[in-house]
DNA sequence: GAAGATTGATTGTTCAATCTTA
DNA sequence: TAAGATTGAACAATCAATCTTC
């Protein structure tokens, strides 16, 4: 039992803190922006994700580059094309350079799908991430975020 | 298209920014943290949340304020107590108030495999969270991500 | 044999419908 | 009728095994 510190916190529990803090953050902004883009755009978060990283990418981008730019599990990102390419908003093309790759790229539907979807993702990011937060709060936040986005030193 | 902003970003791209950024600092932490806990104690993540909460509350709480202890689906609540009860470590127990109601409690190994887990919890949350930041940074990322953490005001 | 990607089987999550008690 | 919680069915994520090409 520790008695040395019944007041105040330490500065390993501010730690911990931010830790709490940030699951808290990320879950409520994550849930707010993807119900609100599904509500408006009939469109999931997933989904979106997967065009912005295509046409970022110029429209096409190898599966493991894919999986890799959405930090996702390679099976998980085979199901989730499987499913946009039988949406039509994504197809399978094969790498002319290296037979085992393929490229999951942009359709013309998908390219519009994204085009539609875009300014909506942007003023729900706007809404439920940038309006709470104050100007000052931008640079600091961005910076702590990095380090922590970073892979870890071990 | 727009040419006014070719050079320099707008004030609304370091809030989409920072929505990129969460994200990536919550993927790698969480996933860190998670496989490293696995690895030492055997314990998935979201047991140890759930006994974590239920430790925090004295050791018993409600389904529904476990619920939203843990900001998680009730279905999927209900799923994973029925595997911690099944693993010995949570019992359900009948709401002498409310009939309707259910408490999900710690049992004596629930305690025991809380207690031995806690302490290299805090650690990989040290390890994953707290040393890649600086001191500088503990306070304003802890304010700002409370800003985004608080309910949407709409 | 190793890299790129997919598949089968298992596990976990979610929605809507249901059951029980207030 | 509404609140608290669970269930069945559909959906998504994950691991290990597999297939194909290098």
């Amino acid at each position: 039992m520790r008695t040395i510190c019944l007041v105040g916190k330490s500065a390993a529990d501010d730690r911990v803190e931010v830790w709490d803090v940030l699951r808290a953050a990320h879950a409520r902004a994550k849930a707010d922006i993807s119900q609100d883009l599904l509500a408006a755009k009939g469109m999931q978060l997933a989904w979106f994700d997967v065009l912005n990283a295509l046409h970022r990418a110029g429209g096409r981008l190898r599966m493991q580059e894919l999986a890799m730019a959405l930090t996702m599990n390679k099976s998980s990102l085979t199901r989730l094309v499987d499913r946009l390419d039988a949406a039509g908003l994504v197809a399978r093309e094969p790498d002319v350079a290296d037979g085992r790759g393929l490229h999951a790229s942009l359709t013309r539907a998908g390219k519009d799908a994204y085009r539609s979807a875009k300014p909506t993702y942007l003023r729900l990011v706007q809404r439920h991430v940038g309006q709470p937060i104050d100007d000052t709060d931008v640079e600091p936040l961005t910076a702590g975020l990095r380090k922590l986005a970073a892979p870890t030193s071990r």
